[in-house]
DNA sequence: GAATCCATGTAATTGGTTACATGATTCA
DNA sequence: TGAATCATGTAACCAATTACATGGATTC
C-alpha cells in the first residue's frame, strides 16, 4: 500500500535466476566475457542462443550480480566484458549449496526408440545408424577437447580448485556416457539385423 | 482472403505436435489409456504433469489422431479411454522416419559441477554424495522394472515387433548409463577426498 | 558475390511447470 | 482426521527457441 513511496535506491536483494543464468555466471567466473564469448563457451556443452545470453546478462547486470565494461576493439565491434561482483560470487555458492533438481533426459531418439516396435525394419535401422554417426562425432569432438585441455593446462586440471578440473571431470563423464551409449547402439543394431538378416 | 467462406467440415490435415504428444501417442499405441494412465506410464521415464497430458490429448482428439470413449467405473470416477486412429498411427510412423533432433542434457548437477571449483570442499562432497544417493535409487528402481518385465512378458521383450522390446532396450540403456555415472561419481569422490583428507 | 564470424540486442511463439478447482474412495 | 489415489480439466507463469534487425570484417 505504501508502494508509491518506495525509495529510488532500494538495493536489489535476492533475485530468482533461471538455470541458464547460473551457467552463465559459471562461465564468467572463469574469465570476464562478452555475451558472445559466453555463448561460444556454453554451446560446446548445450544448445544456446546468443539472444538468451544477452537477456540473462542484462537481468543479472540490473541485479548487480555482474558488472560490464566496454572494451574498444579495432577491426571488430566493441565488446562489453562482464565479470562477477561479490554478490554474483555469493549467488553461485548459494546455488551450489542449495537443493538440486533431478536430471531430465530430453532426447528425441529415446522417445522414438520407445515406439520402435511400431516402425518398419528399414526405419529402425536408419534411426540407429544415424545415432551411431552422431555419437561417433560427439566422442571425437570431446576427445579433442580433452587433448587440448591436457596440452594447455598443465597439471591444473588435476587441482579441484582450478576451473580446468571442473571441465576435465565433465568431459570425462560425457565421454564415458557416450561410449556406453555407443556400445548399446551397436548391440541394438546387431539384435535388429540378426532378427531380419534379409532386409539389412 | 476467402477465409470467411471456409467450409465447416474441412478435414484436419497435418498438425504440428510437441514432443510430449508423440510420447503420448507411443503410450496409447500400446494399449488404450486414460489421461491419468498415460501420466503414470510416462512418469517413470520423465517428469510429466497430468494437466499437460490432458491438454495434449484434447488437441490430438480434435485433430483426429486419437479417439476416446467413456468407460463407466464403479468405486472410481469414470475414465475416457483414448486409442490411436489410423491417422494417429501414421503420425507416429512419419515422426520416427523423419529427422531427429540432437539430445539435450538438462541436469542441474552437471551445471553445478561446471562451477565445482568455485565451491568449498564440504559443499563439493555433499553434492556428489547426494548424486550418488539418487543414482543408487534410480538403478534399484530400473532393476526392479527390468525384473518385472522379464517375469511377466515371457519372450516378448526379445521380439522387436512387441512393445516390450522397446521398453527392455530403453531400460537396459538407462541402467548402463546410470552405472557409468555412478562409477564416475565414485571416482570423483575419491579424488576429492584424497586431496583434502582432513575435511571428509 | 555469398557466407560466416564478431557483436549487440528486441519481439513473438512454443513447451513445460505450477497453481487452482472439483469430488469420490481408500489407506494409515 | 488427514493424506494419497483416481479422474478430469482451466489458467497463469516461466524457460527456451525462433525470428527479426543491424552492421563491419573476413573468408571462400
Amino acid at each position: 500500500m505504501q508502494s508509491d513511496l518506495t525509495p529510488p535506491e532500494e538495493p536489489p536483494k535476492k533475485i530468482r535466476l533461471n538455470p541458464l543464468s547460473y551457467q552463465i555466471l559459471g562461465v564468467i567466473a572463469r574469465s570476464p566475457s562478452s555475451g558472445y564469448d559466453v555463448m561460444k563457451t556454453l554451446k560446446r556443452f548445450r544448445p544456446v542462443k546468443v539472444s538468451q545470453v544477452y537477456k540473462a546478462l542484462s537481468i543479472m547486470e540490473a541485479a548487480q550480480l555482474v558488472v560490464a565494461q566496454e572494451v574498444v576493439q579495432h577491426g571488430k565491434p566493441n565488446k562489453r566484458l562482464h565479470e562477477l561482483t561479490d554478490a554474483g560470487s555469493e549467488a553461485i555458492k548459494d546455488w551450489i549449496a542449495g537443493p538440486t533438481t533431478n536430471p531430465v533426459l530430453n532426447d528425441e531418439f529415446v522417445s522414438k526408440a520407445f515406439s520402435l516396435w511400431h516402425a518398419p525394419q528399414v526405419v529402425r535401422l536408419q534411426l540407429v545408424a544415424d545415432r551411431l554417426d552422431w555419437l561417433t562425432d560427439e566422442i571425437a569432438h570431446f576427445e579433442s577437447m580433452q587433448a587440448d585441455l591436457h596440452a594447455t593446462a598443465e597439471g591444473r586440471y588435476q587441482d579441484p580448485d582450478q576451473w580446468e578440473f571442473s571441465r576435465d571431470i565433465l568431459v570425462k563423464r560425457h565421454l564415458a556416457i557416450c561410449r556406453e551409449d555407443l556400445l548399446w547402439c551397436q548391440r541394438l543394431q546387431e539384435t535388429l539385423t540378426s532378427r531380419f538378416p534379409d532386409q539389412s
